[in-house]
DNA sequence: CTGTGACCTTGATCGAGGTCAAGTAATGAC
DNA sequence: GTCATTACTTGACCTCGATCAAGGTCACAG
């Protein structure tokens, strides 16, 4: 299997600048990085995760970091009640794990089929000691996570149910566009890579109001929905209306 | 005025761990890192803000960063339509800027009177190459950020109004307890920094909720209040109780 | 084909918190 | 003293989204 995973390695090479995710970063690439690649070849290793499985339990014990090469993952807290709050979307290239702590602080669960490239703690944490440049990637990759969670307080704290999950299906059509590299498209269509569930977890909001919101915008002609999950988008301005946010677009989360 | 500053570094020293603010810190402090100490002196000044004054717009051009000496400020967001959601509290020993980024994300407000000591920015950059130190802690100090952030999503996109006052409150009472240093005393108080109106912004609340859960804490004996802001907290435990965290206490924000 | 379970939609109702409005308390200017 | 202002409280009412409940759709197993 490491082998077959081995092949899908050019997935890495494809680095985006993804401004648009919740969680924004930079892919820590060993292949982009010369120098480092081959100290870091000795300590990576690749794990897969089936559809709904956890990765990693907040308060387990976490011996690596990791950066998502396929699928997407979660990341979330849960209250002594259930109630439960997702804090961050993980999509390839994004980072997993926090060098100087040993627990993991949330619930990191796949949510699709998941392949994460491990590299075991220790060794990485004295890696970044000895080449600033890896801590300073961390560094940026932070902050950008940093911004990207702030914003996502103005969403949680400030804006209608209607104004949420346009934001999230905006930010969704802008990633996949960025990885898919469609500028041109005037049309975005794409699936929603979570359940209605997940999507409530994630913008405060219960399963039924995700689904009455989105029956709402396809009503209103804002989304096209082909049976759940596909949506087109016609028109991504009139989205961006929906969202309440800036309309000079140029900084959306 | 400098001078009269100076005078006031030793605060400096004690740079305490707190693990209790929404954004927890450690100070990038001159003082205790006697190698980088003399090159953070040379590119240091500071500044006063009277209270309510406005230290930085979002979009502003920063060409500086800084840690806070003394007083809080707030970094907050504002929607077109005038909806504000506070995205950190700043208090003493707080850093406030990012390295790599030459605008401001957003709004920095003195809610008291605020001293805070600046560092010129391209210098403070050059200085972070050469001195990997100061990189990590500063990326030690983002994640902790990042980690506070994640916390307040779950207050903002789960908790119900009268648990996330107890929450702000609890944490402004460990902040106070560790930075005053009486741990044996059972009995906490303490005035309250915020106005209602930054409360209800830091919570995703109306001012009025704030000010109906405030009384109604009282009225259950949560709380005393002397005045509108002074609080004092009979027992510490009971509060928790209402903050919906989990009781063991040992990981509250 | 029929059950079963996961996922989603829709309806009816309720209530927490928002909105609007009036009033109080403390402060400070004149 | 009066007036104005700022910060806060309280009340009445309403709305948005939560809750409770039922039903639909689809994929898949037997």
């Amino acid at each position: 299997m490491t082998t077959a995973v081995k092949h899908s390695l050019p997935d890495h090479h494809h680095v985006p600048d993804c401004r648009d995710c919740p969680i924004r970063h930079r892919a820590v690439c060993a292949r982009c990085e010369a120098d480092e690649l081959e100290q870091l070849e000795e300590i990576k290793y690749y794990r897969s995760y089936p559809a709904g499985q956890t990765v990693v339990w907040a308060g387990d014990r976490m011996d690596f970091v990791a950066s998502v090469v396929s699928g997407i993952a979660t990341l979330s807290q849960t209250m002594e009640d259930g109630r439960t709050q997702m804090v961050g979307l993980l999509l390839p290239s994004d980072f997993i794990g926090r060098p100087g702590r040993d627990d993991a602080a949330y619930d990191v669960v796949a949510t699709t089929d998941l392949i994460i490239c491990c590299f075991r703690k220790r060794p990485f944490e004295s890696l970044m000691a000895r080449t600033p440049h890896i801590g300073q990637r961390l560094l940026e990759m932070t902050l950008d996570e940093l911004d990207a969670a702030r914003e996502w307080m103005l969403l949680l704290g400030r804006k209608t149910a209607r104004e949420k999950i346009a934001s999230l299906i905006a930010i969704i059509a802008r990633r996949d566009a960025s990885l898919n590299l469609k500028a041109n498209d005037k049309i975005m269509a794409f699936d929603l890579p979570l359940t209605r569930e997940a999507m409530a977890d994630y913008l405060g909001l219960t399963l039924e109001t995700v689904s009455r919101q989105i029956t709402a915008l396809r009503k209103d002609g804002v989304i096209l929905l082909e049976g759940k999950r596909h949506v087109t988008i016609p028109d991504f301005e009139r989205l961006l209306g929906e969202t309440g946010d800036d309309s000079d677009g140029g900084y959306l989360i």
